[in-house]
DNA sequence: TAAGATTTGTTCGTATGTATC
DNA sequence: GGATACATACGAACAAATCTT
């Protein structure tokens, strides 16, 4: 690793730990190093960058934080490159929106646009073992909701199917926006107008289109799968909006 | 702020850092604190903690990392709630993918379904202001491209359109994603066949794409601006795969 | 301009906790 | 259990930045 270059008497406006921590980023990368390889210790990394261990350890916060470096104690111990989880990844950008105000209508238009695209590119190439666990989740919602209340439920056990569909695509990019996207509608959306009785209507249409969904993703009818996930998405916006729903303001946990 | 509940004698599995990271976000949320508001002094955070000032600061720094907090030195200084920005979400989300070799394919794919959808709801919401702003940036490619270097000048200049675009729309999640698909396709993008012959063709229709797009979006006509623009972005994508391009491996920097 | 006040930034020494052998 | 090798945490002191007077 090259010495922290704090190059002739210009004076960074960055912090020490700041620049510490991008210097062992640079060096993972011009390493190579992949998840689980060791980073220097730190009394190492005190001698090379010539800074306290206080300084140090500010640094492999910054780092931690991102999910780039995990740190464990003991003998064999010490900073190992850590792969970003997607629980993480989505934690971190839900932060972004949390001054945001981002809409149910902002995350249904973006759903509307992916959500088909994903069905059409899964047709014909789902297990008989991934449609039994599909179909698995749909038994939670087999009977029509008698309460506003476990029409909520419902529905955040219909988005753990459209996860899990995610979880089966070969785009990580799309993969993990519908994840995203899932993660936000199910931790931070609330019901408005929980005393409505519940649309039976809605239920009944949407049950079906779930069934009409697996049966061309397991017949490799992509134009059918993407057809029919479209009109899914419209509806469960058009439940959303029939129940006022809006996206909560609060922090991800870690 | 509450004291750090260590309740009883179970140990946290997560370090002290960690703990006061997580309960000066709950904090923030319960407060209803806005960016720009003032955290407690260090000091004030060690009392009120019982904990020692690195640790703090330790803390400190994890938020730091995620763009929750910003700290100044100096009277009236002190660490202050941050809103994250879009530049270091974007960061924070291309560290997810690095480990995960995202393909071109992948980001054309999410594109395709996502920059037609902008464009239609731009259509008709565009001010004369605006559009200069789009004409002046096609400027920048009037004449097609003399060498396959120039050509992802061009390219990288184009990309600079559709961010533009993007930050022109209503919907911040969709203009969050274009702008990030915009953002690695700008940074990490390699083109493997920097010996091949520009393609005239590709330009020509390509940069007819882009008027053509202006003028559906003048005129307020969402149906033409969503196909123009679809087909614009098949036509970009078949220039990548003509041209073998890659997404590179690096961290982007702070 | 200069001095003083306030707050974060950094260091050093020491002690403790934790996992491995 | 004891030795070893790590990170974790504390406390006191000093340095640097920046605002006010």
């Amino acid at each position: 690793m090259q010495q922290a270059a704090e190059t002739g008497g210009k004076k960074s406006r960055r912090s020490r730990p700041v620049r510490v921590a991008e210097a062992i980023k640079e060096w993972v990368v011009e390493q190579g190093l992949q998840p689980g390889d060791r980073l220097p210790r730190e009394t190492e990394l005190m001698e090379r960058f010539g800074m306290a261990k206080g300084t140090i350890r500010e640094a492999m916060r910054l780092l931690q934080a991102q999910g780039l470096v995990e740190t464990k104690t003991g003998p064999g111990g010490g900073s190992f490159v850590g792969e970003v989880s997607a629980e993480r990844a989505r934690a971190l950008l839900a932060n972004f929106f949390y001054f945001r105000n981002l809409t149910i209508g902002d995350i249904y238009q973006v759903r509307i646009a992916l959500e088909p695209e994903l069905a059409a590119t899964l047709a014909g190439h789902v297990s008989s073992r991934q449609l039994a666990e599909l179909r698995e989740i749909m038994n939670e919602y087999e009977e029509p909701a008698t309460s506003a209340a476990q029409e909520r439920e419902q529905h955040v056990a219909s988005l753990k199917f459209h996860a899990l569909l995610a979880e089966m695509g070969g785009n990580v990019l799309l993969r993990f926006l519908i994840g995203f996207m899932a993660q936000i509608l199910t931790d931070l959306t609330v019901f408005r107008r929980l005393y409505t009785t519940p649309n039976v209507e809605l239920w009944r249409s949407g049950r079906q289109h779930q069934i009409d969904l697996l049966d061309a993703l397991e017949n490799g009818d992509a134009a059918r799968a993407r057809n029919v996930m479209r009109s899914h998405m419209e509806m469960a916006r058009d439940l959303m909006e029939d129940q006022e729903a809006v996206v909560m303001k609060r922090f991800i946990a870690e």
